[in-house]
DNA sequence: CCTATTCGTTAGCAACACTTACAATCATAA
DNA sequence: TTATGATTGTAAGTGTTGCTAACGAATAGG
């Protein structure tokens, strides 16, 4: 119930003057990205307002799952995220009480990072969420694209 | 010379525990559109540092140009965008002189926006900029790959 | 004419990316 | 060992973007 009117601008035809859609842009690769990002990100904070999760969040809690007792620092690495940037999500994901800060023992200035049961839960119910939300976006792709796709965007974040 | 760690956490062997990567998040297509468009956003940002624009500017104006008297509605849809964000760049433009608001004769809810001299001069020197951009992004591709990344791209944003 | 819709606008909220600065900690060289 | 420099987390502030809710003005349709 966000994009009605979106639904309609793709299937209009070209308003205006002739050919009318975005010009000369629509040959440029970044923009195709920005809107492709936007279009998923749309999607997944729908499919998220349950959860009341964002993307990035999502990403933490699964990472700290993966590897439990991680660094703010080495989260921030994997994510290609800023110091700073990730300060503000880990403080919003332990004001939920997903996650704890303990000192970490061998580094004094690192912070281990563990989920909490809350946030194990939730985790759980967002991986389900990601299901469909993958469901979503790879249903217009066959598992070849799939691959492929994921092969060139690869190459763009390294 | 942002990204120093980054190309360090890229060549550098897993960290700690064995594969150590992203882990299971790195099969999640969403998560790759999400580092991709980040890694774009990031070297856009770095090459307009002088000209001080960001991606939403440049299309405003870009498209503005290829359709003058465009109404901000017809400019949100075309970005994909809100209504209330379309209006927060049109502002910021207009206060660089860049374009200018004119009321529509045929539809006096609308504003024909239009370019002015200092807006084309800027887009000139930003069309320049984007190649740059641009060549950044393909020099990973071939021009195949770049048709076809183009196309499953378009796929997902319509 | 009356009603519903559209468009621009304003205001406010949340998330994120970035900067600068600072304190604590660690690593290393003198 | 001490001095120096780098790393880590933290805090505070700025700017861009996306969203909502509400309002007035203009339009379209009955």
């Amino acid at each position: 119930m966000i994009k009605d009117k979106f639904a309609d601008a793709v299937t209009a035809p070209p308003p205006p003057e002739g050919d009318a859609d975005i010009g000369a842009i629509k040959d440029i690769l970044g923009f195709h990205i920005r809107l492709a990002h936007g279009a998923c990100l749309r999607h997944f904070t729908e499919t998220f307002t349950d959860l009341d999760l964002t993307q990035k969040q999502v990403s933490v809690l699964w990472l700290v799952d993966d590897h439990p007792g991680i660094a703010q620092t080495d989260l921030a690495q994997r994510l290609r995220m800023d110091r700073a940037t990730t300060m503000a999500i880990i403080n919003r994901l332990q004001a939920k009480h997903f996650l704890r800060r303990d000192r970490s023992e061998k580094d004094g200035r690192k912070q281990a990072l563990h989920l909490e049961e809350p946030g194990k839960a939730m985790l759980a119910r967002a991986k389900a969420a990601i299901g469909e939300h993958e469901a979503w976006v790879k249903s217009r792709f066959s598992d070849k694209e799939v691959r492929q796709l994921i092969e060139l965007l690869s190459r763009i974040h390294e």
